[in-house]
DNA sequence: CCTTGACCTTCCCATCATGGGAAGCTCCAC
DNA sequence: GTGGAGCTTCCCATGATGGGAAGGTCAAGG
């Protein structure tokens, strides 16, 4: 099987499957004279399981102890619920962040009327006319900063 | 004020603010004779404009959208509103697939035991030994393809 | 005066996962 | 043998941010 038909038959791009290589995801394929790379049924199978992890967000690195923990036949599946609990609350933090989001910007919009006028609640909240809801960090390392305002 | 004072007062890092700046996103500033940079009281305000609309999940390219339509004072807040309206459905658009995410792995985690075994559906679903729910679409062009199995 | 160190400058590199595209092969069918 | 689809490698781009080096500047304190 050529990279073109492995990537059909696992929904993974060619261009991933050798990014996938590259950064030692997968073994180094086999070539053929011609300098193709050469999979089987079993690479197949691999590049879905990553398909299908990445499809549940989890990150390369993540996949990577996921692919580990399933070749390894005396793993523990503790360690597998491990990588998918922290996936969870990660997923759920960003989502509560994005959720923040929403409720905000449907608040402003609305408050707007969205009409020909200019003047615009969301604008005003952008722009802190309001009490801004958002974190008011200083990002930077800050730590002597010399106040001679 | 220098660079870091105004990162201080804006909540911007020094570094996105140079970035901001190289990208266009805000004007260059004047400098002093020794070429810091030299901020006022009006950039600050439009960093903490970016700053919160970067807050709510505005894209840089959108920011700078809404940054403009702040500045035009007779903008129609319809314009705005738009801005803000697409962005709560792409918002929603992420949620809802995260959400997707999460519902799935919970029912995975749920069905793991957890323990010192090494039987886990968790993984059994990624090899796809269970109905498999994702899409199963195959990513390629694909126009023509070979076939030649 | 000189040192120290906090600040500024520019420039390059890394992230994360993916795609685009060029240049140059091979292979197959016609 | 020709055309075109497929393969190879290599470089570049994305979005937003951080890290860090190399070097200039400024202010305070010895």
């Amino acid at each position: 099987m050529n990279i073109g038909e492995a990537s059909n038959a696992s929904g993974v791009s060619a261009k991933m499957i050798r990014y996938y290589e590259e950064i030692g995801l997968i073994r180094p394929m086999g070539r053929t004279g011609n300098n193709y790379r050469v999979y089987g049924e079993e690479e197949v199978h691999i590049l879905r399981f990553i398909k299908r992890a990445r499809n549940l967000g989890f990150s390369l690195e993540e996949t990577e102890t996921l692919l580990k923990l399933w070749q390894d036949k005396s793993r523990e599946s503790a360690a597998v619920k491990e990588v998918a609990t922290a996936h969870i609350g990660d997923l759920e933090r960003r989502i509560a962040e994005m959720q923040g989001m929403v409720k905000t910007l449907k608040h402003l919009a609305h408050c707007c009327g969205g009409d020909n006028r200019p003047n615009c609640p969301i604008l005003d909240d952008l722009a802190g006319d309001g009490a801004a809801a958002g974190d008011p960090q200083a990002p930077a390392a800050r730590k002597k900063m010399k106040q001679n305002a």
